[in-house]
DNA sequence: CATCCACCGGAAATGTTGGGAC
DNA sequence: GTCCCAACATTTCCGGTGGATG
């Protein structure tokens, strides 16, 4: 543990929600964002959709834009893998706009009036992080209420590259009409830039080989990934991080960032997670089945006391699974299998 | 062409939690 | 304290799905 302190001085560079004082890259994006934005505060409501691969930069754009809002406007962060029902959603907001807390216990309509009333020349901008858990959840009540309250702005953040339209209704749609900004997945060399700078901040001089990064960098080109991999190399390395100990550290390091992922989800996530790992890891064949994956989902369960959830309930986590990427799931039809879904890991690299 | 496979996913049912009215 | 209500997680129920098989 003392190694830690020999090499890393300061941790929080390393996180993903760090925000370096220079935003350098993906200006222009920001540029973008700003003036939608203020164009938003003139002409009462303009709506955003942010979209692309994990590890591009989307939550981390916006939340440096915030950083930069006036503090005159009222800023709420969602984040939906947290906040997967309406009303937990709806909790957020109104602490943003009352500054008090609500219990739960109460009707939503209440919350969606008293909010309405407090934020009548505010408008507050509402970020919707990840906002396919809460559709996938919850349906689109929240979206269409946002998308009829005037004075609220919306920036919705997404992982799926199509539009919303084939998760929102059309009366939703239709009023929302958010503006769609794509993401593009980083460069090697943009990436290769990203740690630089942030091994800069966190890491003692000459610690580092320049291979290392290099290494890293031609591996993924999710920013996420990339860090957490870097700073599990960097507490395990006593006095340099060299091309070997990246290497050494790529298993450790993608499992902290998939541990990272996991983390405001169930238990039961997890073990689903581990049992395709382990199927995966087992058979010959590129996919497995549903079935085999709820078998043993259900003697891990058994291993760990925990009594396993139905096989309904699991095809939801299985979306989850899904919308995080950490695996696919497509259908298959036809042939002895009927209508199933063909489960596959997601390498990342 | 009927039937079957092996699961999908919508909808209703159940159980729990917390609020408010009385 | 009692009663009822809404929100929510989870289970139960059940009508699909479409090529393979006989």
């Amino acid at each position: 543990m003392n190694d830690t302190d020999a090499i890393i001085e300061d941790f929080a560079p390393l996180k993903t929600q760090y925000i370096p004082s220079e935003f350098a890259d993906r200006d222009d994006l920001q540029n973008t964002l700003q003036s939608l934005i203020s164009q938003a505060e003139e002409t009462g409501s303009r709506n955003l959709l942010i979209h692309g691969p994990p590890g591009s930069g989307k939550t981390h754009l916006v939340q440096a834009h915030l950083k930069d809002t006036p503090t005159t406007v009222n800023t709420c962060y969602i984040p939906c893998t947290h906040c997967k029902t309406q009303y937990q959603a709806l909790k957020q907001l109104y602490h943003t706009v009352t500054d008090e807390t609500v219990n739960d216990g109460h009707h939503t309509a209440d919350l969606k009036r008293e909010i309405e009333e407090r934020t009548h020349a505010t408008s507050p901008i509402v970020v919707l992080d990840d906002i396919d858990f809460l559709l996938q959840n919850d349906g689109n009540d929240l979206l269409y209420y946002l998308s009829r309250t005037n004075d609220i702005n919306t920036i919705l953040i997404s992982t799926k590259r199509q539009s919303l339209e084939d998760t929102i209704e059309e009366r939703t749609r239709s009023s929302l009409q958010p503006q769609p900004i794509p993401m593009e997945p980083y460069t090697p060399e943009d990436i290769y830039q990203i740690l630089l700078q942030r091994a800069q901040d966190a890491l003692k001089p000459q610690s580092l080989h320049r291979e290392a990064l290099t290494y890293i960098a031609s591996t993924t080109t999710n920013t996420s990934l990339a860090l957490h991999w870097l700073k599990t190399a960097a507490e395990q390395a006593s006095q340099t991080i060299t091309e070997n100990t990246v290497k050494d550290t790529r298993e450790s390091g993608r499992r902290k960032y998939i541990d990272e992922l996991l983390h405001p989800f169930t238990d039961h996530h997890q073990l689903l997670y581990q049992a395709i790992q382990e199927l995966t890891e087992e058979t010959d064949s590129e996919t497995i089945q549903t079935g085999a994956v709820y078998q043993r989902y259900q003697e891990l369960c058994k291993t760990y006391n925990e009594e396993p959830l139905s096989n309904r309930r699991i095809s939801d986590y299985i979306k989850h699974l899904e919308l995080l990427q950490l695996i696919k799931a497509d259908y298959h039809y036809g042939g002895t299998k009927g209508k199933t879904r063909e489960i596959r890991v997601n390498k990342l690299f």
